[in-house]
DNA sequence: GACAAGTATTTGAATAATCACATATAGTGC
DNA sequence: GCACTATATGTGATTATTCAAATACTTGTC
């Protein structure tokens, strides 16, 4: 029989799958209203991919990847970095910032509704378990 | 700024995704491990692909192809079901129980190390919390 | 100031999962 | 027992993501 950490962890997979499903809004998948959450959070001048590969738990492969489409759809831009020739910055556009400025609204709408069975103290509550989990 | 609704969801997004890649054991990933722990956990004769896909929240096509591996690798085995034509069922093999019970030791060490900050009862919360998720 | 070791990023090949559609079968109402 | 609709599953094409290796640059050390 599966152990309590276990079966924590399988509805923490769970969860996480009817999230995933329930997030999509104005065609971006939950990966990439998380990316673009984590670029809007950070400096004005953009966030290097190793840094979005650690806060979005991805590989710096996957970050590369992700930019990729969102690039080529105007949403996001990349400087070099002046300082280190290895490096970039990758940050929201213009058009970028309003879509999802609009997007964030419907986005905020289903993740009330898929946390709706819980009080705000109870999902202040999940917020801060699930922050503990793995750090 | 994201509602309290969407960070608890990136929250989860982001434990998810530590838990997921913290739980590969013995050349199962976390997704194959959930899936035999279903098979496991149903009837003798075996779960038809579509409750599988309800169980796992993927969607048919998905369990269709996640089975695949697992048959050619002996740990799952299909039977067409004798009243309808078009289901089957899929149960472990005796290999497959056995490689998951030696699976199972690990992946709780693993799982228990990811909580390891939270008490027994703040684990059972947790998990209490996110089975409210979405339902 | 060359050289070893480390860091940032990209790429090719592979795995996981999706969607839309196809196929086969079942059930229902007449 | 036919026509319709619904259900179970599989498939082709596509997207997301990984790992291992390649590339390009930086840093520390002698």
């Amino acid at each position: 029989m599966p152990t309590d950490a276990i079966e924590t962890l399988l509805a923490l997979a769970h969860a996480h799958a009817v999230a995933a499903r329930a997030l999509e809004v104005q065609g971006l998948s939950f990966g990439e209203l998380r990316l673009l959450l984590a670029l809007r959070a950070s400096h004005p001048g953009g966030r290097r991919p190793t840094e979005l590969a650690r806060d979005l738990e991805l590989t710096p492969s996957g970050v590369t990847r992700a930019l990729l489409p969102l690039e080529k759809r105007g949403i996001v831009e990349r400087e070099r970095d002046p300082g280190d020739a290895r490096a970039s910055h990758a940050k929201l556009t213009a058009a970028g910032a309003t879509l999802l400025d609009d997007a964030v609204g419907p986005a905020a709408e289903r993740a009330a509704r898929l946390l709706r069975r819980l009080s705000v103290g109870q999902t202040k509550q999940l917020q801060r378990l699930l922050e503990e989990v793995g750090r």
